[in-house]
DNA sequence: CTATTCAGGACTAATTTAGTCCGGTTTAAA
DNA sequence: TTTAAACCGGACTAAATTAGTCCTGAATAG
């Protein structure tokens, strides 16, 4: 169904709750309690976005995570790319070569471009934005004008 | 990593090959060969097409399948739908209260608008596009808008 | 020192997905 | 009227993926 892993999901559950306290330092067995989500899987979720340097980590006693950007500076493709890897619709818009049937399909390209916009869509979303409250002004397709309040604050050449 | 699921390629390979043709009536058989994936999985995909109401089919000899609207008036999102089910990335997207989450969980309805911006670049594009050439035009973001160009100075591995 | 907390990775169980097969029905044509 | 082509619906199996757990080691505060 088009649909992101669980783990993604909950990674997002986690950030969020990471945004409500932008500089405080957390420890995992604290946002397990907090998102009800199992400890070790709390755990295994903060390493992945620790990885892809989207929380900092500080060990030993009272260590703890923190959000490596203000929630304003990471958009939703980061994390989920962070907990899955890349975004990817098709095996092909990914890796080359992986496909039985590459020599003879003639969709890869258009794939990617596929790929491109519903990435773009996903960067268009800062992770301030889901930790508050809706999202309301999603102008995707060119409505009329442009919305004063945007906040975008990507840069669309960083994206494949 | 947001995926979509082999089957929906294929699907998706099916259907062009059927847009190359859109009035002929071509039979299973044919269309495995020609897209050189295996025929029992080419049956399960035109079944699964025809109840979604985008290939007709004529049974008995000489029977086979079309499309059951020009290419230009059928897009990505129904292909998929067709196979994979209804577009939802999130679990809470689709059903609610099957998250075990979900009563702490204050990101469901920024989800569903997420689900609705990716589910509407993908209506954006047609079969019709997918069978031709590349897709060019693909207005997904308002390119009126301020672009803040930030420079996010992340670390390149969370984008590859 | 010692308790706390993260790091990394191995492992298992559950779920999902891909792919196959079969008995039935419809239809064209010999 | 008989036969063979072709779709219909669904059951079934095997493979792959995902979710979740656990363990050992390393860093740090008090």
């Amino acid at each position: 169904m088009l649909r992101l892993s669980k783990l993604t999901d909950y990674g997002m559950v986690v950030m969020t709750a990471l945004a409500r306290a932008p500089q405080g330092l957390r420890n995992a067995a604290d946002l397990a309690d907090e998102t009800h989500i199992g400890a070790p899987t709390v755990s295994k979720l903060l390493k992945r976005l620790g990885r892809a340097g989207l929380v900092e980590s500080e060990r030993g006693a009272q260590g703890g995570y923190r959000l490596a950007r203000a929630p304003s500076k990471i958009d939703v493709a980061e994390v989920i790319a962070a907990i899955e890897g890349p975004i990817g619709l098709t095996e092909c818009s990914v890796h080359s070569g992986r496909c039985g049937i590459q020599s003879s399909c003639t969709l890869r390209s258009n794939w990617q471009v596929i790929n491109h916009a519903v990435r773009g869509a996903l960067a268009d979303i800062s992770l301030a934005q889901m930790a508050g409250g809706s999202i309301t002004n999603l102008q995707l397709r060119p409505k009329t004008g442009p919305q004063a309040s945007s906040k975008k604050t990507i840069n669309p050449k960083a994206y494949n």
